[in-house]
This record gives structure tokens, C-alpha cells and sequence, in this order.
DNA sequence: ACTTGATCATAC
DNA sequence: GTATGATCAAGT
């Protein structure tokens, strides 16, 4: 009944609290309902609707919609992740971060990166459930910030991956690479290029690539929420 | 079973 | 093509 209520624009949250307050007041709820809420269609898959998830819950909580190389909620300096969870709170999938630099050019230190401003405060929304789309729950969200250790983690991986990267050493760079962070390719299709720069620091064309975060990490992130919450 | 590489939709 | 949001599916 309540899941009737037509719900317009959500308006950005004014701080972090009310935006954490915000997203765990969806928990529990199936994303079907919440869509519902927002009249957004509920696709009865993800293979063709991949993003689906993360498009919803950023209308409920009033992120701004379909900004570019901003956080979600650039006055809150707070970047959203869905992350899909088996109902043991496992996580099913990598979390993209941001695209990976090819040219050397590009490269810049950790503290400065992208990686690390987008990871700099996150709040985790998981969703839990193998079942279809719309029959997924919401899980308990929570905000995050690195730790030492998992900052230490974060740059260590950074480093030696970008190394790689300014090196031009793209065919030694592969997702079999860092703990935490690893790189694998980021793109429509197998045929998309990019340019970058080679070993001999010539220009050429290659697979675009991003940033991911494994499942380990974001599971111990989930394990260490569940143990000390904040 | 898990991971790496490939892929899907949309805005600009 | 690059950026946003991710999951699919082949390979090991």
C-alpha cells in the first residue's frame, strides 16, 4: 500500500547522515518495490540492463543523476556502489572504480589519482539475492573510508599496476594482477581501442581497461562492517 | 567454483 | 571514444 505512494524527485541528501539514514531505510525491501516507487521499469534480468541497480539507488537516495567524473554527491564528496551479494554476504562481482590510464602522461601519484579520490568515502549498498532483478533485497548500506591497512593495500596495488602502465607494458598487465586492485579491460565490446602508449613510449592502439576492486576486499569491507559497525 | 576477459545500456 | 552504472560468460 505504502508501496503505491508515487514518490517525484528525490532531493540530494544535505549531509552524510541523512544520507545514510536515507539508505538504510531501503533495506530489506526488494528492488521491485523501490522501483516502483520511482516508476522505473524492473527488467527481468541484467543482461541487458547491467547498470539497472545502480541507477536505481541513486534515484532513491537523490544522487545527481548522470554527472560526469564526479563523485555522486559532490557536496557530500560521496561516491555510491551497489554491490551484489550471495545470502551469506559474499560478494558476487568485482566493483569498478574508474578507467585505468594507458598513456604515461596521464600518470600521476596515488594520493592525487582518481582511484583514490573515488575510494576516498563510499557508501556500500549491497543487494542481496541471486533471484531475479526485481526480487533482490536491499542489505544493510553503510559508508566507508579506507583504513590504514586497506589504504596501504590500495596504494601498494596502484603503484605497481601503474608502473606497469608507464612502462608501456600492456601485455604484462592483466586482471592476475594485485591484491586488491587489479586491472582488467573496460569497454562496449572486444574491439574497442584506445590509444596508449607502448614500452618504447610509441603510440598505439589497445583495449581499454579500468580499475576494479576484487570480491575478497569488498567481502572483508562487508566482514569488518558486520563485526564493528561505525 | 572462481576469475579474467568480454559485454550491455545510456549520455554526451 | 569516454564517462556513468555494472554483470555476463568463457576460461582455468
Amino acid at each position: 500500500m505504502d508501496d503505491e505512494v508515487p514518490v517525484g524527485r528525490v532531493m540530494p541528501p544535505r549531509s552524510q547522515d541523512e544520507l545514510l539514514t536515507r539508505a538504510r531505510a531501503l533495506a530489506g525491501h526488494p528492488l521491485a518495490t523501490i522501483a516502483k516507487r520511482h516508476a522505473m521499469p524492473v527488467p527481468s534480468t541484467f543482461r541487458r540492463a547491467k547498470g539497472w541497480t545502480g541507477t536505481l539507488v541513486e534515484r532513491a537516495l537523490g544522487a545527481t543523476a548522470t554527472s560526469r567524473a564526479m563523485p555522486d554527491f559532490p557536496h557530500l564528496g560521496v561516491e555510491l556502489k551497489t554491490l551484489p551479494v550471495d545470502d551469506r554476504g559474499r560478494p558476487r562481482e568485482s566493483t569498478y572504480v574508474c578507467t585505468a590510464p594507458l598513456s604515461a602522461a596521464d600518470l600521476g601519484t596515488w594520493v592525487d589519482s582518481w582511484a583514490r579520490r573515488k575510494l576516498s568515502r563510499v557508501l556500500w549498498v549491497p543487494i542481496v539475492g541471486d533471484e531475479e532483478p526485481g526480487a533482490r533485497r536491499v542489505g544493510a548500506a553503510f559508508l566507508w573510508s579506507p583504513t590504514a591497512e586497506e589504504s596501504e593495500i590500495l596504494e601498494a596495488d596502484w603503484d605497481e599496476l601503474v608502473a606497469l602502465l608507464a612502462l608501456g607494458d600492456l601485455t604484462r598487465i592483466d586482471g592476475r594482477l594485485g591484491k586488491a586492485l587489479q586491472v582488467r579491460p573496460k569497454a562496449a565490446d572486444a574491439s574497442a581501442r584506445t590509444w596508449a602508449l607502448d614500452e618504447s613510449a610509441r603510440w598505439v592502439r589497445d583495449h581499454p581497461r579500468g580499475f576494479y576492486l576484487r570480491p575478497s576486499f569488498t567481502g572483508a569491507l562487508l566482514a569488518r562492517e558486520l563485526l564493528l559497525p561505525r
